[in-house]
DNA sequence: TCTCCAATCGAAAGCGCTTTACATGCGCAC
DNA sequence: GTGCGCATGTAAAGCGCTTTCGATTGGAGA
């Protein structure tokens, strides 16, 4: 391994010069030109490690997906999430280290992180793992989907995501809406439910008990149990806004299962647009969540806190706003 | 920040002594309560940077993806491999560092890598940009969908992929054979398209010029294009075995805009079996990858090169077995 | 009681880099 | 010729940890 002592050497300039003449510090013309030709010619790399001991700055920034996700990097929605963080992250020169969780406890995955010495940090979840707060108070930190009174946070708009999906159906002529609800201890699944009961009253529609069902953790699965149970009514919905598209695939799929023609008997709306979603027979209406937006604000966040030294406790919340994707899953009334 | 000097102070042992403690070195039990006890109290955290520098391993892993990839960590079928790879790895304490590759050059890319000093490399690409090779003398790697003869490296069996598909199309009476080649410049591509022939010949069948289509780099828009000129042809086929489902899936969808229906008039065979395979009218037969196993081969790989500080130069290529998923894109000849 | 050995611990060097505080040498004005 | 200030370069300490090798200790055996 060639270090700065074999530049030093080389060159005939001391190793604190060379430092300099690499971090672009006050040198002279003809050292830095020496210095950075024998840098070639050396093929020298620079240590980052040593360079992270001396300095306390790491450039690098800690990726915590919640343990909730099984998919993990490969989420539908998560992944592009992430991808959106990195490409802005990227931008100023810092690398993403996915650490490992299967230690099982957030406490230690928070200890994990402060031992990687990670500038800041992303965590990617929806809910519950209150432990991992403490992260925030020595390391600057972010959050997706998820909301917190200590930090940043960025989401979208679920409450307004509920009102375009509930409008677009009344204006379809629906009355009788249900709703599948992401389960109730996430945040968007909260978030989304609240905007969906607002949105009802404010068109006078009831909000009927029965109509509104727990699809559980946005899979597939959680969406067929629920939409199995609004399939046993008596007296059926003929439009539901389901929180997730994951479960509004399945719901589709198992109402058309049933007998039942989508959308021609059901109308269904998702949320998040996830690539599938366009592809499905009906390909699905749904509330859009800019998916690269929220990644790239979140890093916008996090890249301020770092170089702010952030001790002022500000509180950084961004709301994204979300679009109505009008496609083949919701039908007008006669 | 709390480091071994204060343990060793609270405790009246030294450093080294800490150290070991640490380290699960040869220390007296009661030594190693009393640190091990100070630890907690002083909610002592090692770090990293130093252990690094002073032990020459880093305990991280770096992930490469090529440039061709557009969607990066989103990718359909990438992201799961690097999910699979994430899950092996994290069994060995090993944490993924994602590096920016904006600097662009590869030669750039390597540097940075070697700046990391990560302990081993994954490269997931599958064309072009030899300049990484230079890695492989500094650094363990396991190459992914890409065949080196320098190296570890993991791929499916693509050539018997297309065995399978083709096999399937002729029991089901077809003859007139179409294959959506991959990018021939990338080795999937060019497996496939290989295997396509083969088996056609197997089969006593001609590979007409003109139903050996390019669709480019795998994405929808390249296996529209591609679709779009076998459905110029006066005499079309009545299947068409698609190197990669993106390209199915545009391919099908375009048919069916042409007025044709699928699988009555034209069958489809994909390849990679992504999530949205199953989703699509109709549902897409296709080719599967077994991604999760593909990310875990090549973790094995590049774990047992770290181990062995492998200087012998072994070239370890594993290749993944494929199975044919049986779906409603194929239709039986009459 | 004395010797000797094994077990245990610690001093110190070193990993590669940054940074502060100071030394050197130069040109310039007087 | 003297003195000054400035530009340039360097010595050395320090970042937190590992590891070698020698020092110390306690106890077993004679």
């Amino acid at each position: 391994m060639v270090t700065i002592y074999d530049i030093a050497d080389h060159t005939g300039y001391s190793i604190a010069t060379v430092s300099k003449a690499l971090n672009n510090k006050k040198v002279s013309e003809k050292a830095r030109r020496k210095i950075l030709d024998a840098v070639e010619e050396l093929h020298y790399t620079p240590n980052s490690s040593a360079r992270t001991l001396a300095t306390n700055k790491s450039w690098m920034i800690g990726v915590v997906f919640g343990e909730n996700l099984g998919s993990g990097i490969a989420h539908p929605f998560f992944g592009q999430v992430i991808e959106g963080f990195k490409k802005h992250a990227e931008l100023y020169n810092y690398d993403l280290l996915f650490v490992s969780r299967h230690m099982g406890l957030q406490q230690e995955t928070y200890k994990h992180l402060s031992h990687r010495g990670v500038d800041g940090v992303v965590i990617v979840q929806s809910h519950g793992e209150d432990e991992i707060k403490k992260l925030d108070h020595m390391i600057p930190t972010v959050y997706i989907d998820r909301p917190t009174n200590e930090s940043g946070t960025v989401y979208s708009d679920n409450q307004s995501g509920s009102r375009l999906a509930v409008n677009h159906l009344v204006e379809n002529g629906h009355t009788k809406i249900a709703h599948i609800m992401g389960n109730q201890t996430t945040f968007p699944g909260i978030e989304r439910a609240t905007g969906f009961k607002k949105a009802m009253h404010e068109h006078g529609l009831p909000v009927r008990e029965e109509y509104l069902v727990d699809g559980g953790f946005y899979s597939q699965a959680g969406g067929r149990e629920a939409m199995i149970r609004l399939l046993s009514l008596k007296d059926k919905p003929t439009a539901v806004y389901v929180g997730g598209d994951e479960m509004a695939i399945a719901a589709m799929k198992v109402t058309k299962e049933s007998g039942l023609k989508v959308p021609e008997d059901i109308s269904f709306i998702g949320f998040d647009d996830i690539k599938i979603a366009q592809h499905v027979e009906p390909a699905l209406t749904t509330i859009r969540q800019d998916k690269e937006l929220i990644g790239q604000q979140a890093a916008i966040i996090l890249l301020d806190k770092i170089a702010a030294k952030d001790t002022t406790r500000i509180v950084n919340k961004k709301m994204i706003p979300v679009t109505l994707i009008k496609r083949e899953s919701v039908k007008r009334l006669a």
